[in-house]
RNA sequence: GUGGACGUAGCUCAGGGGUAGAGCACCAGAUUGUGGCUCUGGUGGUCGUGGGUUCAAUUCCCAUCGUUCACCCCA
């Protein structure tokens, strides 16, 4: 079919029977975060292209060919967020969070923008919810961001995760690390794959996580590099890990885990399923102590995640089991013309009490009024006809097993109540 | 940015050089105020777009756009 007007390359339109979907993984982190003493912040969806840049790194592929980069008419270089950490950063920098108290808990949830070539589980518009733990340096952060992770998946329900961490150094280990894996590979560079050429340079660890075969090869026999770890990322890592385990969570160790995002210090993490196809990433986080200096503000040291909604809610449209829970429909069918005027008014008065109802003026004939009840899963139907006009009664008839019975057109509400409860709204 | 597959009714798809079909869905009937089943009938497509070959193209060729899967990378 082709059509004048569709959705721009990359983005989707999020209809109806998706929502609730949405609903349920939206409002379930909010009071899941709730109880982890988080708080909600907004930022704006577009951010001077600088902070990504230097947030970033602008050596990663989302700066250097993922961003919706644009000039306003005032000449300014904006960037459509390809993800949620720096412009967080950025507010908590912006508006002295820092000087109210140590630390500060916060979560997001929006839309990000990235150009890629779209596939299963990625889009140019997406959505993440994220969090972000600043002011805390101690491995208890980290363990209890990663908790807090795994927590709100058990909770939404999803299966076939899996916790994968590893720790990529800091500020004073990390170079030391680089240099290490140079040597290693130096002899041998020439042949490895073109990608990883060009990351020797600028971000040598990212060889490690190559899936060339033949780089894969050259890979075996190097040492694991938590050897190369200093003592106190060591001593970190090793808290985090033995607090999670502590905790139950079952995790793999996965020396090659190397994030794309240049601000990562000390741990990261993913948490991937086994339903999503090729790109398999539901969540990924870490901590990240240099970043809020490097935007200006005080030496803070930081972690947190964020996840993708539209990923989320792919597993979760695998899982069968899946029902929302529905404040049943009543369907209100005046036979006739002449009876429409009172029907509203009794809709009306059963909305205000809280019901969800159905009001079908178009059809005129009782038979055409089930069937369209019927099409629309309603639990009752409310006729009123000329017999009911003329009685004042209201013929209330349940779908499910076809009985009816007349009901006074003023006690409508608490037959009601008594077939469903209260109503709520 | 690279590679593969695919674009025919609202949906899932079949077909094939001579101006198109099925199932589902939708609408209307099967007597007068009673739905989900069944039966009957009906609406609906310039066969993604542009160009080329041909007497003739939706069917062949090219391009383009789009979808999709994978690589890269990531949520």
């Amino acid at each position: 079919m082709s059509q004048k007007y569709t959705v721009p390359r990359g983005t989707k339109d999020i209809l109806p029977s998706e929502i609730p979907f949405w609903h349920y993984i939206e409002s379930s982190s909010r009071s899941l975060f709730g109880l982890y003493n988080y708080q909600e912040i907004r930022t704006p969806i577009f951010e001077h292209t600088e902070l990504f840049e230097r947030g970033i790194g602008d050596a990663t592929d989302i700066v250097e060919k993922e961003m919706y980069t644009f000039t306003d008419k005032g000449n300014r270089r904006l960037t459509l967020r390809p993800e949620g950490t720096a412009p967080l950063v950025r507010a908590y920098v912006q508006n002295s969070i820092y000087a109210k108290s140590k630390v500060a808990k916060l979560y997001y949830c929006g839309p990000m923008f990235r150009y890629e070539r779209p596939q299963s589980g990625r889009y140019r518009q997406f959505h993440q919810i994220g969090v972000e733990c600043l002011g805390n340096a101690l491995p208890i952060a980290d363990a209890e961001v990663i908790a807090m992770g795994v927590h709100l998946f058990d909770e939404l329900g999803l299966s076939g995760l899996s916790v994968t961490i590893n720790s990529v150094g800091c500020a004073v280990c990390r170079p030391v690390i680089e240099e290490r894996l140079k040597q290693f590979i130096g002899m041998n560079l020439e042949n490895l794959c073109e990608d990883c050429n060009r990351r020797f340079d600028s971000r040598p660890l990212r060889i490690l996580d190559c899936k060339n075969v033949t780089c894969k090869t050259y890979m075996t026999g190097l040492p694991d590099i938590r050897n190369s770890l200093c003592h106190e990322c060591t001593d970190h890592f090793n808290y985090v890990v033995g607090y999670i385990d502590n905790l139950g969570i079952r995790f793999q160790i996965n020396p090659q885990l190397v994030r794309g995002l240049d601000y990562y210090t000390r741990t990261t993490f993913e948490i991937v399923s086994d339903q999503l196809g090729a790109q398999n990433a539901l969540c990924g986080g870490g901590r990240y102590d240099g970043l809020v200096s490097q935007l200006g503000g005080p030496a803070t040291p930081a972690v947190g995640f964020a996840f993708g909604i539209e990923r989320a809610v792919m597993i979760l449209q695998e899982l069968s089991d899946y029902h929302q829970k529905v404040n049943p429909l009543i369907y209100m069918a005046p036979v006739g013309f002449d009876q429409v005027a009172k029907c509203f008014l009794l809709v009306d008065r059963i909305r205000r009490a809280g019901y969800r109802v159905e009001l079908e003026a178009g059809k005129t004939d009782l038979k055409s009024h089930l069937k369209q009840a019927d099409k629309l899963d309603a639990r009752l139907v409310l006729i009123y006809g000329e017999t009911e006009a003329e009685q004042g009664n209201i013929l209330v008839r349940r779908m499910t097993d076809r009985t009816q019975e007349s009901v006074d057109f003023d006690a409508v509400l608490e037959f009601l109540l008594a077939e469903f409860g209260p109503g709520h709204g």
